[in-house]
DNA sequence: TCTGGGGTCCTAGGACCC
DNA sequence: TCTGGGGTCCTAGGACCC
Protein backbone atom coordinates (compact mmCIF):
# COMPACT_ATOMS: atom_id res chain seq x y z
CA UNK A 1 0.00 0.00 0.00
CA UNK A 2 1.60 3.48 -1.22
CA UNK A 3 -0.11 6.51 0.21
CA UNK A 4 0.31 7.99 -3.82
CA UNK A 5 -1.13 6.39 -6.44
CA UNK A 6 2.10 5.75 -8.06
CA UNK A 7 1.33 1.98 -9.75
CA UNK A 8 -0.64 2.37 -12.75
CA UNK A 9 -2.64 -0.55 -14.98
CA UNK A 10 -3.08 -0.17 -18.31
CA UNK A 11 -5.65 -2.24 -19.92
CA UNK A 12 -6.64 -2.03 -23.80
CA UNK A 13 -9.71 -1.18 -24.82
CA UNK A 14 -11.41 -4.14 -26.34
CA UNK A 15 -7.88 -4.85 -28.07
CA UNK A 16 -8.61 -7.84 -30.63
CA UNK A 17 -11.74 -6.29 -32.18
CA UNK A 18 -10.21 -2.91 -32.41
CA UNK A 19 -6.80 -3.68 -33.83
CA UNK A 20 -8.97 -5.66 -36.47
CA UNK A 21 -11.31 -2.56 -36.94
CA UNK A 22 -7.55 -0.08 -37.21
CA UNK A 23 -6.53 -2.70 -39.86
CA UNK A 24 -9.44 -2.94 -41.82
CA UNK A 25 -11.48 0.19 -42.19
CA UNK A 26 -14.67 -0.73 -43.44
CA UNK A 27 -15.10 -2.69 -40.11
CA UNK A 28 -14.58 1.00 -38.20
CA UNK A 29 -17.74 1.54 -36.20
CA UNK A 30 -19.45 -1.66 -36.46
CA UNK A 31 -19.72 -5.09 -34.57
CA UNK A 32 -16.73 -6.78 -34.54
CA UNK A 33 -16.57 -10.00 -32.94
CA UNK A 34 -12.80 -12.08 -32.97
CA UNK A 35 -12.78 -15.70 -31.69
CA UNK A 36 -13.25 -19.08 -32.90
CA UNK A 37 -15.74 -19.54 -35.51
CA UNK A 38 -16.00 -23.33 -35.88
CA UNK A 39 -18.56 -24.67 -34.33
CA UNK A 40 -17.46 -25.37 -30.53
CA UNK A 41 -15.58 -21.65 -30.99
CA UNK A 42 -16.00 -19.33 -28.63
CA UNK A 43 -15.62 -15.57 -28.41
CA UNK A 44 -12.31 -13.63 -27.28
CA UNK A 45 -13.43 -10.17 -27.85
CA UNK A 46 -15.85 -8.33 -29.26
CA UNK A 47 -16.09 -4.63 -30.11
CA UNK A 48 -17.91 -2.34 -28.52
CA UNK A 49 -20.57 -2.03 -30.82
CA UNK A 50 -21.13 -6.01 -30.73
CA UNK A 51 -20.99 -5.47 -27.11
CA UNK A 52 -24.13 -3.30 -27.32
CA UNK A 53 -25.94 -7.16 -28.76
CA UNK A 54 -25.06 -8.71 -25.37
CA UNK A 55 -21.99 -10.50 -26.96
CA UNK A 56 -19.22 -11.02 -24.46
CA UNK A 57 -16.12 -12.26 -24.03
CA UNK A 58 -16.15 -16.48 -23.48
CA UNK A 59 -19.75 -16.55 -25.21
CA UNK A 60 -19.99 -19.56 -27.10
CA UNK A 61 -19.46 -17.98 -31.25
CA UNK A 62 -22.67 -19.86 -32.23
CA UNK A 63 -24.68 -17.70 -29.53
CA UNK A 64 -23.10 -14.54 -30.21
CA UNK A 65 -24.35 -15.21 -33.94
CA UNK A 66 -27.55 -15.32 -32.71
CA UNK A 67 -27.51 -11.92 -30.97
CA UNK A 68 -25.51 -10.39 -33.21
CA UNK A 69 -25.82 -12.16 -37.00
CA UNK A 70 -24.57 -8.83 -39.04
CA UNK A 71 -21.09 -8.53 -37.08
CA UNK A 72 -18.25 -9.60 -38.76
CA UNK A 73 -16.64 -12.73 -37.39
CA UNK A 74 -12.99 -12.86 -37.39
CA UNK A 75 -10.61 -15.82 -36.72
CA UNK A 76 -7.17 -13.89 -34.36
CA UNK A 77 -4.17 -12.90 -36.07
CA UNK A 78 -1.67 -12.84 -33.14
CA UNK A 79 1.24 -11.73 -34.98
CA UNK A 80 -0.84 -8.39 -35.26
CA UNK A 81 -1.87 -8.43 -31.93
CA UNK A 82 1.58 -9.27 -30.90
CA UNK A 83 3.25 -6.61 -32.88
CA UNK A 84 0.48 -3.50 -31.42
CA UNK A 85 1.61 -4.94 -27.87
CA UNK A 86 5.26 -4.82 -28.35
CA UNK A 87 4.80 -1.20 -29.23
CA UNK A 88 2.82 -0.53 -26.16
CA UNK A 89 5.02 -2.08 -23.91
CA UNK A 90 7.65 -0.53 -25.06
CA UNK A 91 6.11 2.94 -24.64
CA UNK A 92 5.47 1.47 -20.75
CA UNK A 93 8.89 1.10 -20.44
CA UNK A 94 9.88 4.68 -21.26
CA UNK A 95 7.75 5.27 -18.45
CA UNK A 96 9.81 2.89 -15.84
CA UNK A 97 12.14 -0.12 -15.93
CA UNK A 98 9.71 -1.76 -13.53
CA UNK A 99 6.49 -3.46 -15.79
CA UNK A 100 5.09 -6.91 -15.48
CA UNK A 101 3.03 -7.59 -18.52
CA UNK A 102 0.39 -9.55 -17.65
CA UNK A 103 -1.38 -10.27 -20.98
CA UNK A 104 -0.90 -8.79 -24.37
CA UNK A 105 -2.76 -6.00 -24.04
CA UNK A 106 -2.80 -5.27 -20.29
CA UNK A 107 0.21 -4.54 -17.60
CA UNK A 108 0.84 -3.16 -14.47
CA UNK A 109 4.29 -0.34 -14.44
CA UNK A 110 5.71 1.19 -11.14
CA UNK A 111 5.93 4.89 -11.54
CA UNK A 112 7.82 5.44 -8.12
CA UNK A 113 10.73 2.65 -9.37
CA UNK A 114 10.34 5.37 -12.67
CA UNK A 115 11.33 8.10 -11.29
CA UNK A 116 8.20 9.66 -11.36
CA UNK A 117 7.37 12.26 -8.66
CA UNK A 118 5.08 10.67 -6.16
CA UNK A 119 1.61 13.07 -6.04
CA UNK A 120 -1.69 12.57 -7.79
CA UNK A 121 -0.83 15.18 -10.56
CA UNK A 122 2.25 13.65 -11.75
CA UNK A 123 0.85 10.57 -11.98
CA UNK A 124 -2.40 11.64 -14.19
CA UNK A 125 0.44 13.39 -16.38
CA UNK A 126 2.07 10.08 -16.69
CA UNK A 127 -1.06 8.26 -17.55
CA UNK A 128 -2.68 11.06 -20.08
CA UNK A 129 0.68 11.06 -21.87
CA UNK A 130 0.94 7.28 -21.96
CA UNK A 131 -2.16 7.14 -23.59
CA UNK A 132 -1.55 9.71 -25.90
CA UNK A 133 1.64 8.28 -27.19
CA UNK A 134 -0.49 4.66 -27.46
CA UNK A 135 -2.74 6.49 -29.73
CA UNK A 136 -0.01 7.93 -31.40
CA UNK A 137 1.75 4.76 -31.90
CA UNK A 138 -1.06 2.39 -32.43
CA UNK A 139 -4.07 4.28 -33.67
CA UNK A 140 -5.57 2.09 -30.15
CA UNK A 141 -7.14 3.71 -27.22
CA UNK A 142 -6.46 2.33 -23.89
CA UNK A 143 -7.33 2.71 -19.97
CA UNK A 144 -5.42 3.66 -17.27
CA UNK A 145 -5.72 2.65 -13.67
CA UNK A 146 -3.87 5.09 -10.68
CA UNK A 147 -3.78 3.72 -7.20
CA UNK A 148 -1.64 2.84 -4.56
CA UNK A 149 -1.87 -0.64 -4.71
CA UNK A 150 -1.94 -3.27 -8.09
CA UNK A 151 -5.38 -4.54 -7.05
CA UNK A 152 -7.00 -0.88 -6.97
CA UNK A 153 -5.29 0.38 -10.21
CA UNK A 154 -7.01 -2.61 -11.62
CA UNK A 155 -10.22 -1.59 -10.75
CA UNK A 156 -9.36 1.66 -11.64
CA UNK A 157 -8.67 0.73 -15.29
CA UNK A 158 -11.92 -1.28 -15.47
CA UNK A 159 -13.89 1.87 -14.37
CA UNK A 160 -11.95 4.02 -16.69
CA UNK A 161 -13.05 1.92 -19.42
CA UNK A 162 -13.09 2.81 -22.23
CA UNK A 163 -10.56 5.16 -23.27
CA UNK A 164 -10.25 6.72 -19.49
CA UNK A 165 -8.03 7.55 -16.97
CA UNK A 166 -9.30 6.84 -13.40
CA UNK A 167 -7.47 7.39 -10.14
CA UNK A 168 -8.30 5.88 -6.98
CA UNK A 169 -6.94 7.98 -4.48
CA UNK A 170 -5.11 6.67 -1.30
CA UNK A 171 -7.73 6.75 1.52
CA UNK A 172 -10.20 6.51 0.09
CA UNK A 173 -10.44 2.81 -1.15
CA UNK A 174 -12.26 1.08 1.61
CA UNK A 175 -15.58 3.91 1.29
CA UNK A 176 -15.16 2.91 -2.63
CA UNK A 177 -15.11 -0.52 -2.33
CA UNK A 178 -16.99 -1.21 0.41
CA UNK A 179 -20.91 -1.24 -1.54
CA UNK A 180 -19.12 -3.11 -4.94
CA UNK A 181 -19.89 -6.47 -5.45
CA UNK A 182 -17.30 -9.31 -3.88
CA UNK A 183 -16.81 -10.00 -7.79
CA UNK A 184 -14.91 -7.59 -8.05
CA UNK A 185 -11.86 -8.59 -5.83
CA UNK A 186 -9.14 -10.41 -7.70
CA UNK A 187 -9.67 -14.18 -7.72
CA UNK A 188 -13.43 -14.09 -6.72
CA UNK A 189 -14.65 -15.97 -9.66
CA UNK A 190 -18.05 -17.71 -9.89
CA UNK A 191 -17.16 -20.85 -7.65
CA UNK A 192 -16.17 -18.15 -4.57
CA UNK A 193 -18.73 -15.64 -5.36
CA UNK A 194 -21.44 -18.74 -4.87
CA UNK A 195 -19.34 -19.96 -1.78
CA UNK A 196 -19.24 -16.32 0.37
CA UNK A 197 -23.48 -16.00 -1.21
CA UNK A 198 -24.39 -18.89 0.75
CA UNK A 199 -22.37 -17.32 3.56
CA UNK A 200 -24.38 -14.34 3.29
CA UNK A 201 -21.65 -12.73 1.82
CA UNK A 202 -22.64 -10.31 -1.23
CA UNK A 203 -20.43 -7.07 -1.13
CA UNK A 204 -16.95 -6.30 -0.32
CA UNK A 205 -17.76 -4.58 2.66
CA UNK A 206 -19.10 -7.88 3.62
CA UNK A 207 -16.00 -9.92 3.36
CA UNK A 208 -14.67 -7.17 5.50
CA UNK A 209 -16.34 -7.45 8.10
CA UNK A 210 -16.90 -11.36 8.21
CA UNK A 211 -13.20 -11.53 9.47
CA UNK A 212 -10.15 -13.10 8.53
CA UNK A 213 -10.61 -16.43 10.55
CA UNK A 214 -14.14 -17.13 9.46
CA UNK A 215 -13.13 -16.64 5.53
CA UNK A 216 -9.99 -18.76 6.25
CA UNK A 217 -12.68 -21.23 7.50
CA UNK A 218 -14.75 -20.71 4.08
CA UNK A 219 -12.42 -20.84 1.24
CA UNK A 220 -8.94 -22.15 3.19
CA UNK A 221 -6.14 -20.88 4.26
CA UNK A 222 -4.18 -18.61 1.21
CA UNK A 223 -7.48 -17.76 -0.30
CA UNK A 224 -8.88 -16.92 3.09
CA UNK A 225 -6.49 -14.54 4.08
CA UNK A 226 -5.61 -12.80 1.05
CA UNK A 227 -8.95 -11.90 0.31
CA UNK A 228 -9.74 -10.68 3.21
CA UNK A 229 -6.89 -8.54 3.25
CA UNK A 230 -8.17 -7.05 -0.33
CA UNK A 231 -11.47 -6.18 1.06
CA UNK A 232 -9.97 -3.78 3.17
CA UNK A 233 -8.22 -2.04 0.83
CA UNK A 234 -4.54 -4.00 1.63
CA UNK A 235 -2.47 -5.38 -1.34
CA UNK A 236 1.50 -5.52 -0.80
CA UNK A 237 2.15 -7.21 -3.80
CA UNK A 238 4.77 -5.85 -5.66
CA UNK A 239 5.22 -4.82 -9.28
CA UNK A 240 7.41 -7.86 -10.69
CA UNK A 241 8.96 -7.75 -13.82
CA UNK A 242 8.23 -10.61 -16.30
CA UNK A 243 8.61 -13.87 -15.29
CA UNK A 244 10.21 -17.20 -16.66
CA UNK A 245 7.18 -19.44 -17.93
CA UNK A 246 6.64 -22.05 -15.62
CA UNK A 247 5.24 -24.90 -17.90
CA UNK A 248 4.17 -25.48 -21.61
CA UNK A 249 0.75 -26.65 -23.51
CA UNK A 250 -1.09 -27.05 -26.49
CA UNK A 251 -4.29 -28.54 -26.73
CA UNK A 252 -6.92 -29.02 -29.04
CA UNK A 253 -10.98 -29.31 -29.18
CA UNK A 254 -11.97 -31.16 -31.76
CA UNK A 255 -14.95 -30.35 -34.40
CA UNK A 256 -16.99 -33.50 -33.62
CA UNK A 257 -15.89 -35.94 -30.70
CA UNK A 258 -13.08 -38.27 -31.97
CA UNK A 259 -14.37 -42.18 -31.15
CA UNK A 260 -11.19 -43.78 -33.11
CA UNK A 261 -8.40 -44.92 -30.31
CA UNK A 262 -5.68 -44.68 -33.15
CA UNK A 263 -6.97 -41.28 -34.07
CA UNK A 264 -6.62 -40.31 -30.28
CA UNK A 265 -3.44 -41.75 -30.26
CA UNK A 266 -2.01 -39.97 -33.65
CA UNK A 267 -3.61 -36.20 -32.23
CA UNK A 268 -1.76 -37.15 -29.00
CA UNK A 269 1.22 -37.74 -30.98
CA UNK A 270 0.83 -34.36 -32.92
CA UNK A 271 0.41 -32.41 -29.98
CA UNK A 272 3.55 -33.34 -28.29
CA UNK A 273 5.33 -32.43 -31.38
CA UNK A 274 4.29 -29.38 -31.00
CA UNK A 275 4.58 -28.94 -27.77
CA UNK A 276 7.95 -29.40 -27.85
CA UNK A 277 8.10 -27.18 -30.59
CA UNK A 278 7.23 -24.26 -28.41
CA UNK A 279 9.64 -25.88 -25.50
CA UNK A 280 12.42 -25.67 -27.66
CA UNK A 281 11.34 -21.71 -28.85
CA UNK A 282 11.24 -20.76 -24.91
CA UNK A 283 15.13 -21.93 -24.92
CA UNK A 284 13.86 -24.09 -22.00
CA UNK A 285 13.53 -28.18 -21.42
CA UNK A 286 10.79 -29.73 -18.50
CA UNK A 287 10.90 -32.57 -16.60
CA UNK A 288 7.20 -33.39 -16.30
CA UNK A 289 4.99 -34.70 -19.33
CA UNK A 290 0.85 -33.73 -18.76
CA UNK A 291 -1.57 -35.17 -20.84
CA UNK A 292 -5.26 -33.78 -20.53
CA UNK A 293 -8.38 -35.54 -22.14
CA UNK A 294 -11.62 -33.38 -22.15
CA UNK A 295 -14.61 -36.42 -22.90
CA UNK A 296 -18.11 -36.05 -24.55
CA UNK A 297 -19.40 -34.97 -21.37
CA UNK A 298 -17.01 -31.97 -20.68
CA UNK A 299 -15.69 -34.08 -17.58
CA UNK A 300 -11.90 -33.22 -17.55
CA UNK A 301 -8.93 -35.39 -16.83
CA UNK A 302 -5.47 -35.03 -16.17
CA UNK A 303 -2.58 -37.54 -16.21
CA UNK A 304 1.32 -37.16 -15.67
CA UNK A 305 4.57 -38.17 -15.33
CA UNK A 306 8.16 -37.29 -14.22
CA UNK A 307 11.37 -37.88 -15.83
CA UNK A 308 14.46 -38.52 -14.25
CA UNK A 309 15.59 -35.38 -15.80
CA UNK A 310 14.72 -32.94 -18.07
CA UNK A 311 13.93 -33.02 -21.99
CA UNK A 312 13.39 -31.34 -24.67
CA UNK A 313 13.41 -34.26 -26.88
CA UNK A 314 10.09 -34.51 -28.98
CA UNK A 315 10.00 -38.46 -29.26
CA UNK A 316 10.58 -38.58 -25.07
CA UNK A 317 7.93 -36.69 -24.94
CA UNK A 318 5.29 -38.22 -27.30
CA UNK A 319 6.42 -41.77 -25.82
CA UNK A 320 5.47 -40.51 -22.49
CA UNK A 321 2.21 -38.87 -23.59
CA UNK A 322 1.86 -42.61 -24.84
CA UNK A 323 1.84 -44.22 -22.07
CA UNK A 324 -0.13 -41.86 -20.21
CA UNK A 325 -2.62 -42.11 -22.96
CA UNK A 326 -2.95 -45.88 -22.26
CA UNK A 327 -4.78 -45.33 -18.44
CA UNK A 328 -7.33 -43.19 -19.83
CA UNK A 329 -10.85 -44.59 -20.90
CA UNK A 330 -11.59 -42.93 -23.68
CA UNK A 331 -14.93 -44.80 -24.34
CA UNK A 332 -18.02 -42.00 -25.16
CA UNK A 333 -15.61 -39.98 -26.85
CA UNK A 334 -13.11 -37.69 -26.72
CA UNK A 335 -13.98 -33.35 -26.97
CA UNK A 336 -10.82 -32.17 -26.25
CA UNK A 337 -6.53 -33.82 -26.03
CA UNK A 338 -3.66 -31.59 -24.53
CA UNK A 339 -0.29 -32.01 -23.84
CA UNK A 340 2.28 -30.08 -21.24
CA UNK A 341 5.66 -29.76 -19.94
CA UNK A 342 6.25 -28.57 -16.22
CA UNK A 343 8.61 -28.62 -14.56
CA UNK A 344 10.74 -26.12 -16.25
CA UNK A 345 14.59 -25.96 -16.39
CA UNK A 346 16.92 -23.90 -18.40
CA UNK A 347 18.86 -25.82 -21.03
CA UNK A 348 21.39 -28.29 -19.85
CA UNK A 349 24.75 -28.94 -21.77
CA UNK A 350 23.87 -32.04 -23.45
CA UNK A 351 20.64 -30.57 -24.61
CA UNK A 352 22.62 -27.94 -26.55
CA UNK A 353 23.74 -29.77 -29.89
CA UNK A 354 19.98 -31.48 -30.12
CA UNK A 355 18.74 -27.94 -29.70
CA UNK A 356 20.32 -26.38 -32.61
CA UNK A 357 19.76 -29.28 -35.00
CA UNK A 358 16.08 -28.76 -34.14
CA UNK A 359 16.73 -25.45 -34.58
CA UNK A 360 17.83 -25.59 -38.02
CA UNK A 361 15.11 -28.24 -39.60
CA UNK A 362 12.74 -24.90 -38.13
CA UNK A 363 14.15 -22.42 -40.12
CA UNK A 364 14.05 -24.64 -42.70
CA UNK A 365 10.26 -25.30 -42.26
CA UNK A 366 8.99 -22.20 -41.50
CA UNK A 367 9.00 -20.54 -44.45
CA UNK A 368 5.28 -21.59 -45.33
CA UNK A 369 2.74 -18.26 -44.56
CA UNK A 370 0.30 -21.23 -45.33
CA UNK A 371 1.41 -23.52 -42.37
CA UNK A 372 1.27 -20.36 -40.27
CA UNK A 373 -2.34 -19.60 -41.40
CA UNK A 374 -3.17 -23.27 -40.69
CA UNK A 375 -1.34 -23.65 -37.46
CA UNK A 376 -2.88 -20.15 -35.89
CA UNK A 377 -6.29 -21.15 -36.84
CA UNK A 378 -5.74 -24.24 -34.41
CA UNK A 379 -8.22 -26.04 -36.36
CA UNK A 380 -7.98 -29.69 -36.38
CA UNK A 381 -11.69 -30.44 -35.99
CA UNK A 382 -13.51 -33.22 -37.98
CA UNK A 383 -11.41 -33.02 -41.24
CA UNK A 384 -8.34 -32.90 -38.91
CA UNK A 385 -5.14 -32.32 -40.45
CA UNK A 386 -4.75 -33.08 -44.11
CA UNK A 387 -3.11 -37.27 -44.35
CA UNK A 388 0.37 -36.77 -45.33
CA UNK A 389 0.63 -37.36 -49.03
CA UNK A 390 -2.48 -35.99 -49.83
CA UNK A 391 -2.12 -31.84 -51.12
CA UNK A 392 -3.32 -29.14 -48.43
CA UNK A 393 -6.42 -27.18 -49.83
CA UNK A 394 -5.58 -23.65 -49.14
CA UNK A 395 -7.60 -22.45 -46.07
CA UNK A 396 -8.52 -19.07 -47.00
CA UNK A 397 -9.70 -18.17 -42.74
CA UNK A 398 -12.10 -15.25 -42.46
CA UNK A 399 -10.16 -11.46 -40.89
CA UNK A 400 -6.78 -13.16 -42.77
CA UNK A 401 -4.36 -10.76 -44.82
CA UNK A 402 -3.70 -11.79 -48.12
CA UNK A 403 -2.03 -9.61 -51.58
CA UNK A 404 -3.05 -9.63 -54.97
CA UNK A 405 -0.27 -8.44 -57.51
CA UNK A 406 -3.25 -6.24 -59.44
CA UNK A 407 -5.00 -5.09 -56.23
CA UNK A 408 -2.82 -5.37 -53.50
CA UNK A 409 -2.95 -5.64 -49.82
CA UNK A 410 -6.33 -7.12 -48.31
CA UNK A 411 -8.34 -9.24 -46.24
CA UNK A 412 -10.38 -12.41 -46.67
CA UNK A 413 -13.92 -11.69 -46.04
CA UNK A 414 -15.46 -15.31 -46.51
CA UNK A 415 -14.92 -18.17 -48.44
CA UNK A 416 -16.73 -21.33 -49.32
CA UNK A 417 -18.27 -23.48 -52.78
CA UNK A 418 -15.04 -23.05 -54.17
CA UNK A 419 -14.76 -19.47 -53.82
CA UNK A 420 -12.88 -17.35 -51.57
CA UNK A 421 -14.19 -13.24 -51.02
CA UNK A 422 -11.59 -10.71 -50.13
CA UNK A 423 -11.83 -7.07 -49.30
CA UNK A 424 -8.72 -5.24 -50.80
CA UNK A 425 -8.18 -2.12 -48.26
CA UNK A 426 -5.36 -1.52 -45.46
CA UNK A 427 -4.98 0.32 -42.19
CA UNK A 428 -4.18 3.86 -44.00
CA UNK A 429 -6.95 3.54 -46.44
CA UNK A 430 -10.51 4.11 -47.55
CA UNK A 431 -12.91 1.12 -46.82
CA UNK A 432 -12.53 -0.74 -49.58
CA UNK A 433 -13.75 -2.90 -52.27
CA UNK A 434 -15.07 -6.72 -51.85
CA UNK A 435 -13.85 -9.32 -55.27
CA UNK A 436 -14.43 -13.11 -55.41
CA UNK A 437 -11.63 -15.14 -56.63
CA UNK A 438 -11.65 -19.48 -57.53
CA UNK A 439 -9.82 -20.70 -53.93
CA UNK A 440 -6.97 -22.08 -55.56
CA UNK A 441 -6.38 -18.80 -57.89
CA UNK A 442 -2.27 -18.59 -57.93
CA UNK A 443 -2.84 -14.44 -57.83
CA UNK A 444 -4.09 -14.80 -54.65
CA UNK A 445 -1.41 -15.28 -51.75
CA UNK A 446 -1.54 -15.49 -47.85
CA UNK A 447 0.12 -12.50 -46.33
CA UNK A 448 1.61 -11.08 -43.34
CA UNK A 449 -0.23 -8.26 -40.98
CA UNK A 450 0.56 -4.75 -42.46
CA UNK A 451 1.57 -1.97 -39.45
CA UNK A 452 -1.34 -0.38 -38.55
CA UNK A 453 0.55 2.98 -38.81
CA UNK A 454 4.01 4.17 -40.73
CA UNK A 455 3.37 1.67 -43.88
CA UNK A 456 -0.10 3.88 -44.79
CA UNK A 457 1.85 5.07 -47.88
CA UNK A 458 2.11 2.72 -51.40
CA UNK A 459 4.82 0.91 -49.73
CA UNK A 460 4.06 -2.48 -49.86
CA UNK A 461 6.86 -3.71 -47.24
CA UNK A 462 5.55 -4.25 -43.84
CA UNK A 463 7.51 -2.26 -41.46
CA UNK A 464 9.34 -4.54 -39.00
CA UNK A 465 7.71 -2.60 -36.10
CA UNK A 466 5.27 0.37 -35.96
CA UNK A 467 6.94 3.26 -34.57
CA UNK A 468 5.19 6.86 -32.74
CA UNK A 469 3.71 7.96 -36.01
CA UNK A 470 0.20 9.96 -35.93
CA UNK A 471 -0.32 9.68 -39.47
CA UNK A 472 -3.25 10.61 -41.49
CA UNK A 473 -6.87 11.40 -39.57
CA UNK A 474 -9.16 8.27 -40.54
CA UNK A 475 -11.87 9.57 -41.57
CA UNK A 476 -15.15 7.48 -43.45
CA UNK A 477 -15.71 5.61 -40.26
CA UNK A 478 -19.12 5.19 -41.04
CA UNK A 479 -18.47 3.47 -44.21
CA UNK A 480 -20.75 0.91 -46.28
CA UNK A 481 -21.99 -2.28 -44.59
CA UNK A 482 -19.56 -5.27 -45.92
C1' DT B 1 -24.70 -27.41 -32.36
C1' DC B 2 -23.75 -24.33 -24.77
C1' DT B 3 -18.90 -24.29 -22.73
C1' DG B 4 -11.33 -22.03 -26.49
C1' DG B 5 -6.53 -21.91 -25.36
C1' DG B 6 -2.80 -20.54 -22.67
C1' DG B 7 -1.38 -19.95 -18.31
C1' DT B 8 -0.98 -19.44 -12.68
C1' DC B 9 -1.60 -20.84 -7.92
C1' DC B 10 -3.54 -23.73 -4.20
C1' DT B 11 -5.04 -28.03 -1.82
C1' DA B 12 -4.90 -32.69 -0.49
C1' DG B 13 -3.38 -37.36 -0.20
C1' DG B 14 0.15 -40.88 -0.58
C1' DA B 15 5.03 -42.31 -0.97
C1' DC B 16 9.24 -42.06 1.01
C1' DC B 17 12.80 -40.67 4.17
C1' DC B 18 14.73 -39.33 8.63
C1' DT C 1 3.88 -56.29 15.30
C1' DC C 2 0.01 -51.32 16.67
C1' DT C 3 2.21 -46.91 15.25
C1' DG C 4 4.57 -40.25 15.95
C1' DG C 5 6.05 -36.17 13.65
C1' DG C 6 8.02 -33.82 10.32
C1' DG C 7 9.72 -32.52 5.23
C1' DT C 8 9.78 -33.17 0.25
C1' DC C 9 8.25 -34.96 -4.03
C1' DC C 10 4.68 -36.51 -6.99
C1' DT C 11 -0.02 -36.75 -8.74
C1' DA C 12 -4.77 -35.05 -9.53
C1' DG C 13 -8.09 -31.76 -9.45
C1' DG C 14 -10.11 -27.19 -9.02
C1' DA C 15 -10.45 -22.19 -9.24
C1' DC C 16 -9.17 -18.28 -11.53
C1' DC C 17 -7.34 -14.94 -15.08
C1' DC C 18 -6.99 -12.91 -19.82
Amino acid sequence: MRDAPTILHLDMDAFFAAAEQAAKPSLRGKPVVVGGLGPRGVVSTASYEARGFGVHSAMSTAQARRLCPNAAYLTPRFSLYRQVSDAVMELLHALSPLVEPLSLDEAFVDLEAGGIEAGEEAARRAGEKLRRDIRAATTLTGSVGLAGSKMLAKIASEQAKPDGLAVIRPGTERRLLGPMPARILPGVGPATAEHLRRAGIHTVAEIAEAGEGELVRLLGKAHGTSLHAMSTGHDDRPVVAERDAKSVSVEDTFDVDLHDRVRVRAEVGRLADRCVKRLRSAGRSGRTVVLKVRRYDFSTLTRSETLRGPTDEPAVVREAADRLLDGVDTTGGIRLLGVGVSGLADFTQEDLFAQAASENAERAESGSLEAEALDVAGVTGSQGAPAAGRPAVRRWLPGHDVRHPEHGAGWVQGSGVGKVTVRFERPGSAPGRVRTFPVDDPDLQPSEPLPLTGGAGQSPAPAIRPKSSPGAERSGAAASRP
